[in-house]
DNA sequence: TACTGATAATCAGCATACTGAGCAATATCC
DNA sequence: GGATATTGCTCAGTATGCTGATTATCAGTA
């Protein structure tokens, strides 16, 4: 396994790149501004009104110390409003604000467009293979990443 | 397709931030200080000597932005020498240096182990086809970013 | 040879990602 | 109830990655 090309780990950075360049010209065409991780934390905001950062990390298995940094963005851009929590004064809730609705509802063709392309080469039973063996390995190396996936507290029974 | 979490530019994300994880732990438990990046830059330095930082780009795929901060910090290292080529006054050439060399063969048994850590929880058959799959989405999508794989220019017949 | 276009490298600037540290507030245990 | 541990968030610092611009050089051509 000496040749880098046969390396899991550079055709997962590789397909990353490309994923992340396809998302980014598919917004851009539909005339938006949104980074993929943007778009996953307003979609979760949208999702779970109220959450507060540290729930949001978990949700979309982010680091904690990224979603500042992201949140901001989001607020500047008048998507998102982040106000002191009441139950818990060190937390902040986020919800989602009427432009951050309409730039979700507004946005979701080119994504889902997105998502399509980066499968572009793949059969359609290929596609759903690299996920399903994608979403296996992710499942098995959860807990190896600083910012392992979490399940809302209350959003499940 | 409306939830992240089947999403393929969700897992890959998720994918590919696991691997570094186990990347990053394989290579500090050997003992030693490099990034995936950096990894990858020094092989295909060690393997095409005197190779210019473009092709250096090229051949493993990163922006040539990024590649100036990643010989850097090799350079700093002192596992890479860059110096002005004679051919053409723009180019530098690098080469490894000996502690570069010794670093490489040094950290090859991590770098394996991180490959299959990553793949855990996937059959050998699956994790073939894993790569498989993969490799097939990269070739249609090579063109999509900034930074495409090329092969060197004389390293070819 | 002068002009034009392309190329190698770098820089400024922005947005992830992570480590590790710190502060404030909450939870827990005795 | 008070010490202790934990948690939510932020910050400083480092390393990718990218866009767009600039400088120096090279290559091809009129």
């Amino acid at each position: 396994m000496s040749e880098l090309y046969v390396k899991p780990g550079h055709l997962v950075r590789r397909f990353q790149q490309i994923a992340v360049a396809v998302f980014h010209a598919a917004v851009e065409d539909a005339g938006y501004d949104l980074t993929p991780v943007q778009y996953a934390a307003l979609a979760a905001i949208a999702t779970n009104s109220g959450l507060d950062q540290a729930t949001l990390a978990g949700l979309i298995a982010y680091d904690r110390t990224t979603i500042t940094g992201v949140v901001d963005r989001l607020v500047q851009k008048g998507l998102v409003a982040r106000q002191p929590s009441a139950r818990d004064r060190r937390a902040h809730e986020l919800q989602i604000t009427a432009a951050g609705k309409k730039t979700l509802r507004g946005i979701e063709p080119a994504v889902e467009a997105a998502q399509k392309s980066m499968l572009r080469g793949l059969t359609t039973a290929e596609g759903k293979e690299l996920m399903r063996l994608l979403g296996k390995a992710i499942d098995a190396g959860n807990e190896l990443s600083r910012a392992p996936l979490r399940e809302a507290a209350a959003a499940k029974s």
